[in-house]
This record gives structure tokens, C-alpha cells and sequence, in this order.
DNA sequence: CTATAATCTGCGTTTCTGCGCAGATAGCCA
DNA sequence: TGGCTATCTGCGCAGAAACGCAGATTATAG
């Protein structure tokens, strides 16, 4: 049961869990587009990945100095039952919607430690 | 975002997961029995159903000195993906079928504080 | 009113978590 | 090699959360 509960605390957090809605929504994206469209300094989303990462839920692929994240494929029934949660209740939300619009416009090199 | 992340928080915990989903599978119940089917002291499942209670998805019923706590009816649509989530995937769980068994055999006044 | 049972709560303590900053790494290109 | 960009990490702090205990409540029964 304490890994079942781990992934629900990982999801408990607003900027991770932005930031799995906005994985499964858009698929594989970058750190930085991710801090864009969040907008959220870079250093923070990039830990909350590590978090996301180190849970499972999240993987990582290196391209050149980009690191690129995406959901990871479900390991097992919670983990995808949860995925489907935030694909069919999340995409309508409106922090979700905000954060998708920011994502399309998105250039690199945003939201930079002024 | 803010109420979402906050359900998965409050789920997001052992001991009020197994409290859910017990409630889940099993109806209402009251503190006590479910002390005693979580082999936890009273006064912490108390605490946790307070959590649990405070963020709607638990409501309680007060019968005599008796307080019987139940599933409230999801509130949106996060919520009762949620529920299923926890019926589906949770009921075959190894902890969960122990606690369903202690639970099954439980009278009241167990797991007193020594 | 008293005693007893079931449940809840206040409090002090400890543990966990997220944050921000500054600096560290890693990869790319001249 | 040196410089630049993207990303990650170590550290210290501050607030949140869980815990255990003892005592407070609430209700029932005698």
C-alpha cells in the first residue's frame, strides 16, 4: 500500500500535477518550454520532474543539451487507471487550458531567473 | 488546480488510502471497527478520517456514542474517477485484504491505547 | 449525578517537503 | 580551450504534516 500511496503524493502537488496534465495532454516536451508554459523558474520545475521521474510516473530523454519528458508507460493498474483520471477530468480545467496556451507559444529561453 | 492537487494529497497518505478504500469496499463503518481492521490506535484514525472528512470525501453519521463514517457522493468529476480508481484497482490489494479480513472479524473496543 | 464507552482535540515534538539561491554539470559550437 | 545554453543539485530555511499522549467531549445507562 506505501507505493500506492506514494503515487497520490506525488500527484498532490499543484506544479506536478500541472505538469503531468500537460504531459499526457501534449505528449513528450522540453524543460524549458515546460517553465514557459507553467511559469515557473526553471530550477523548480526540474526538481518536481526529478520527483515525477524517481516515482515512475515520468521519463526523460536527452537531446543535445535538451532534456525532453513524457509520461512513462503505466506500471500496472493505479498507475494507468490515475493517467486516465488526468486525461478525462483535467484537460477541461482552467489553470490546464492556461497552461496549454502559454505551452503553444512557446520559444525557448522563458522565464529565465530575471 | 489547486482543490485537484489537494485530493490527490489527502489520498496521498498510508493509513487514510486504507481508510478510503476500506470505505469503499465496505460501506459505512464505524471508528472503532476500523481501528481495529488497520490494527491503528483510535485517536490517529480519528485524526485521518478528520482529514478526510474536511475534504469532502468522507461523511459521517453519529449514532449514539457511535460515529460511522462512509463515502460522501463524489463531488465532480476528479473525485468520483477517483472512487472507481480506488474500487478497481485497490480492492485486490494484499494489505487491503487484511485489513478487510480483521475488519470482518471486529468487534467493537479493540486496539485500545494499551 | 456518576460511571463508562466511543470519539475527538490541544499541545509539544519530530519529520517531511518545497523553496530560492548560487553554483555545478553537460552538451554544443567557434 | 573558452563561452554559452539548458538543466540539475547542495544547502539552509521555513512552513506543513504526522505522531503520541493526556485530557476533553458527547452520549448512554444505572
Amino acid at each position: 500500500m506505501k507505493k500506492e500511496a506514494e503515487l497520490f503524493k506525488v500527484l498532490g502537488e499543484e506544479t506536478r500535477l500541472r505538469l503531468v496534465t500537460l504531459l499526457a495532454i501534449r505528449g513528450e516536451t522540453c524543460v524549458c518550454h515546460l517553465a514557459g508554459a507553467l511559469d515557473v523558474p526553471d530550477f523548480k520545475i526540474s526538481r518536481h520532474l526529478g520527483v515525477l521521474r524517481s516515482s515512475g510516473l515520468v521519463e526523460a530523454r536527452r537531446e543535445g543539451t535538451w532534456m525532453h519528458y513524457r509520461l512513462a508507460r503505466p506500471k500496472g493498474k493505479l498507475a494507468s487507471c490515475l493517467q486516465a483520471c488526468l486525461e478525462n477530468c483535467l484537460a477541461s480545467n482552467t489553470q490546464v487550458k492556461r497552461d496549454l496556451k502559454r505551452l503553444a507559444k512557446a520559444q525557448c529561453a522563458p522565464a529565465k531567473r530575471s
